[in-house]
RNA sequence: GACAAGGUGGCUGAAUGGUUAAAGUAACAGUCUGCAAAACUGUUUUUUAUGAGUUCGAAUCUCAUCCUUGUCUCCA
């Protein structure tokens, strides 16, 4: 008996504009891809929501028992900086602006990007799949394409006829986008283009003379066109048809449109049941622009090494942040919000550890049975994760009650709540204690920072409060914070 | 200019027709403390961008206006 015959969720459907009741299309298997980075360039911190989004559905579907195929690639082919026929793509002009190979562009922002998602404690895909490995994929996807008439070969690049699809099809299903309405809004850009029509999109690019990434196709020395990788992909792992398909708003259009084209050209059916888009994240309620420099990168906003934020964060608390605000929302990040967050963070976590140390009674004063579920109502109303966090505050209260005997719980129910909090905040939110966050050379510090507290405990039953007082301040100069309590002094680093 | 999603207390942010609009933070008070901070407890603040409409009833539906973000276009 697995969780998720009991626990249904509700997803909303991009596609229908709809929470929908989410059913697999093999019961208890589930087949997820999500569209991963282009490699040019350090990780964006919009992404890293994105894929935060996707990582903590990944992890309820798991958690409810799911078997859960986890698709995300990695584009190292890269786009075309623009859509006309003299475009470049971004990761061959990073490459000659560095003046070195393109897989070195590939390899180094690869392993960036790997390095952020994990000290965010991210959970591998199951499968992360290049789109350079899979050029022949695309090609036979080409063919197809052509052979059902759906595209058409000029001068040895390939396009995707986006008006002879609309005939039978349509194109703008997701994004809620007219045929009519783009070719009004599209001004033809006179003799630059093989394209029959400015709408049609590119499936295979002849490689210019300079171009170093290329392949070998029937129609020319060549690179994919930048839509086409998800389909080739999404497609061999998960199957023609799968379940659900992720990735930020701003892939709605063109990209995702373009993936159910190539799609129902080549296949006659629609790939993705579920179309799942995570919204933006904003800085200081403007977009994040490398241009105006309201931007900062995931290591500036760790360190706190940048000019936006007061302070450097924590992995844990960032992620605390993202997940208390809903994946389709807007976020504002703020260093108010991020204070305020990590306040609140704090308080959570001091409960968990209170856990530990709870006397039990012969009754429970809290329905834990009922809180439990309701924090399954949450996530399943399409991971309503600040519905959640509402929920594990509320149990943080009666934690608190509870520890000051205002409380009581059972040994039954404190052994449910620890397993479920255990599950909710680290499992599925992917949240890590404090001390798990920052590991780094704490032994020593601890031992000279708990001679300094024996020092000024000493201090203060002689009451040279001068003394006491010169301790605490200094500490607290360098970053270090002496928190008194009633059965002694700890202390707390920032 | 077109399309899409939004605009909720000082800040972050839930709730999409139905009693007192979650939660965190902030502010204020109390407990604790030598004092302060931290921690804990309690209290306070919005009437939901603006205006009009539909409804017995709207943050939630409709229309208009203003603003934000995304995509396309333009520009470059």
């Amino acid at each position: 008996m697995q969780l998720y015959q009991n626990q249904h969720i509700n997803i909303y459907n991009s596609l229908t504009g709809k929470k929908e009741t989410f059913k697999p299309i093999n019961s208890g298997y589930i087949g997820m891809y999500v569209c991963g980075p282009t490699v040019y360039s350090n990780v964006h911190l919009g992404n890293v929501r994105t894929f935060m989004s996707f990582d903590m559905v990944f992890r309820y579907l798991k958690h409810l028992g799911y078997k859960v195929r986890y698709v995300r690639n990695i584009t190292d082919a890269g786009h075309l900086e623009n859509d006309a026929d003299v475009g470049e793509d971004k990761i061959t002009k990073k490459a000659r602006l560095e003046e070195i190979e393109p897989m070195e562009i590939v390899q180094r922002y690869t392993v960036d990007f790997h390095n952020v998602l994990d000290k965010f404690n991210f959970l591998p895909p199951s499968i992360e799949p290049t789109a350079t490995g899979h050029i022949i994929e695309q090609i036979e996807l080409i063919s197809k394409i052509i052979d059902n008439g759906f595209a058409y070969e000029v001068n040895g690049s390939v396009y995707f006829d986006v008006h002879k699809y609309n005939e039978t099809n349509d194109y703008g299903i997701l994004s809620k986008r007219k045929l009519e309405d783009l070719i009004h809004n599209t001004r033809a850009l006179d003799g630059q283009s093989d394209k029959r029509n400015p709408q049609d999109f590119a499936l295979w690019k002849k490689a210019e003379p300079t171009h170093i990434m290329r392949w070998p196709s029937p129609w020319s020395d060549g690179f994919p066109g930048w839509h086409l990788e998800c389909t080739a992909m999404s497609t061999k792992y998960l199957g023609e048809q799968f379940d659900i398909h992720g990735g930020g708003m701003d892939l709605k259009f063109p990209h995702h449109e373009c993936e159910i084209a190539q799609n129902q050209a080549a296949k006659g059916q629609a790939p993705v049941n579920y179309w799942m888009h995570a919204n933006m994240l904003e800085l200081n309620g403007a977009r994040m622009s490398k241009s105006t420099g309201n931007i900062i990168n995931p290591a500036e906003l760790l360190s706190g090494k940048n000019d936006i934020m007061s302070k450097g964060y924590s992995p844990s608390v960032i992620r605390f942040f993202m997940m208390q605000s809903a994946y389709r929302s807007v976020l504002d990040l703020t260093d108010a919000g991020l204070l305020a967050s990590e306040k609140g963070f704090n308080r959570l976590m001091n409960a968990v550890d209170d856990l530990e140390s709870l006397k039990t009674s012969n009754n429970s004063s809290f329905d834990i049975k009922k809180w439990k579920q309701n924090c399954y109502n949450a996530m399943n109303d399409d991971f309503n994760t600040p519905i959640l966090i509402a929920n594990l505050f509320e149990v943080v209260t009666h934690i608190n009650a509870i520890k000051e005997t205002r409380a009581t719980i059972t040994a039954d129910d404190l052994k449910l709540l620890k397993e479920t909090i255990s599950t909710f905040v680290f499992d599925i939110l992917g949240l890590k204690k404090t001390s798990e966050d920052n590991a780094s050379g704490t032994d020593k510090l601890t031992g000279a920072v708990e001679l300094l507290i024996a020092l000024r405990k000493e201090a203060r039953v002689n009451k040279d409060f001068a003394l006491s007082d010169k301790i605490r301040d200094e500490l607290a100069a360098v970053g270090i914070q002496l928190n008194d309590g009633r059965d002694g002094t700890t202390f707390s680093t920032n």
